[in-house]
DNA sequence: ATATATATAATCAAAAACAAACAAAAGAAA
DNA sequence: TTTCTTTTGTTTGTTTTTGATTATATATAT
């Protein structure tokens, strides 16, 4: 990527979110932290953008142009570390699903532009990954949901049924030993079951907070799932209930 | 190669892929590197590309910025007086359909919040509509092509399949009298003529700059359209000629 | 408030890209 | 043809970019 690239890159990012970190830019540039500062420096010195400690803010009045844009995602640090974990799990040629989760947006920002199919049902995915050349995107159709920016409804389950992915990438709301993987959206359920169905190993991304938690619908079974990705603040005591259960657990740490 | 055919040759390579470098150039041109640098100061100073350490960028598409919608559209003005008045034919309840062209574009955004079901395979459409709260918007599947931000591809057309609308508002490179409605990009030209298999009513959106070109494919008679919509700059002899197909036109005046 | 982690600025070295100068080659004009 | 101009490739030295390193400043937590 040219220098002029990158710099249309960084204002654009931050314009759309509103605020970016100096290491979350130099994930998405692949470039070190030290570059991206001197960027900022040039990019504010052109007005382009605010610089601040720790990141950039935009210019532009802080109320970003769409309302899906929320920004003080829980637990957000948590996500991204996910994100990375499962993003080394990608090979050229795969076929990947990722599904209309945060996670899921975090880990198309940071993929690299290799050959790749990509299977999603989020907007925000799609667009992430609509700059990467080498990566085929591919969405399910059916009825938008505003807030998340996602296409759910019986012909989004429909339009999975023809294709076979290799690894899905999930995210859910609940994690319980007993009962299973829930969800608090019943549509966005259905579409992650049948995302389960037509992939040969299913990845749940999970925060430490979903663990012992129960939602509205639940979608899957804990065997179901081939591999949990969390992060280093899950209680040992969970950590220790999947050991005996046999599920794999891979815990992402701090960089 | 003539200096004057190399010198195209950059310009439109910058433009279709947004950026090149140096070393690449060099390759394709089969001229060293200092000589494509030579030939980038030169046409950055005929303002026909910028310059950037390690190759160009395009001049083109290049300030998505704060005026995130007006761009340097051709016929910007045309296109939206002709979405205005397509607008207009839409009533509460009505089931609709908006293709990914620039005009639905503008008639998603100048939509009221009224009572509707659009379905569409722009991106664009979409998230324009994703604000409206009584809009429910359904979007089909399929290959995101990423430089129109659209849903094509056989999945696509399968995804209209199970649908039925009353009006369809479709847009096109050319209209020809007597060889019919054409588009430049064939997979888009596939998804319009199943937009118009299951529309009742089909309206088509042209400027006058339209009438009388021809694209690469063709995927739609004359006959197949219920009204054209285009605007006063129309030449009247096309005007005419319409007439005598019995074609339903609707002009739109200035405001 | 103090300690600890994190972010930054300053400096340096290596690599890549560049600019300038010159000579050879190609075209245009006499 | 010869002469003149333009273009191109080569060489050389310079600048820019980048990542690494170190020291300093700033935030966060206890």
């Amino acid at each position: 990527m040219l220098v002029a690239e990158r710099h249309e890159k960084i204002v654009r990012l931050v314009n759309e979110r509103g605020s970016i970190r100096v290491s979350e830019l130099s994930e998405i540039c692949n470039v070190t932290e030290e570059t991206i500062r001197r960027d900022l420096d040039r990019l504010e010195q052109a007005g382009r953008l605010l610089r601040s400690h720790g990141g950039a803010v935009s210019i532009l009045d802080q109320q970003p142009e769409v309302p899906y844009m929320e920004r003080e995602i829980t637990h957000m640090e948590e996500k991204k570390r996910i994100a990375q974990e499962a993003v080394k799990l990608i090979e050229a040629y795969d076929r990947i699903i990722l599904d209309a989760s945060t996670t899921a947006w975090y880990m198309a920002s940071i993929l690299p532009d290799i050959p790749l199919t990509v299977v999603t049902n989020s907007i925000k995915v799609a667009m992430e990954l609509s700059g990467k050349e080498k990566v085929e995107v591919i969405s399910t159709g059916g009825v938008l949901a505003p807030r998340s920016l996602s296409f759910v409804g019986p012909s989004a389950e429909r339009s999975l049924d023809p294709y076979h992915v290799g690894k899905a990438f999930l995210s859910c709301k609940g994690i319980h030993l007993d009962r299973g993987i829930s969800e608090s959206n019943e549509m966005q359920a259905l579409v992650k079951r049948k995302m389960i169905a037509i992939a040969d190993r299913t990845y749940l991304l999970a925060d430490y907070s979903k663990f012992g938690l129960q939602a509205f619908t639940y979608f899957a079974e804990l065997h179901q799932i081939d591999e949990i990705i969390t992060d280093d603040k899950i209680d040992p005591l969970h950590l220790q209930e999947l050991k005996e259960k046999a599920v794999k657990v891979t815990v992402a740490g701090r960089a």
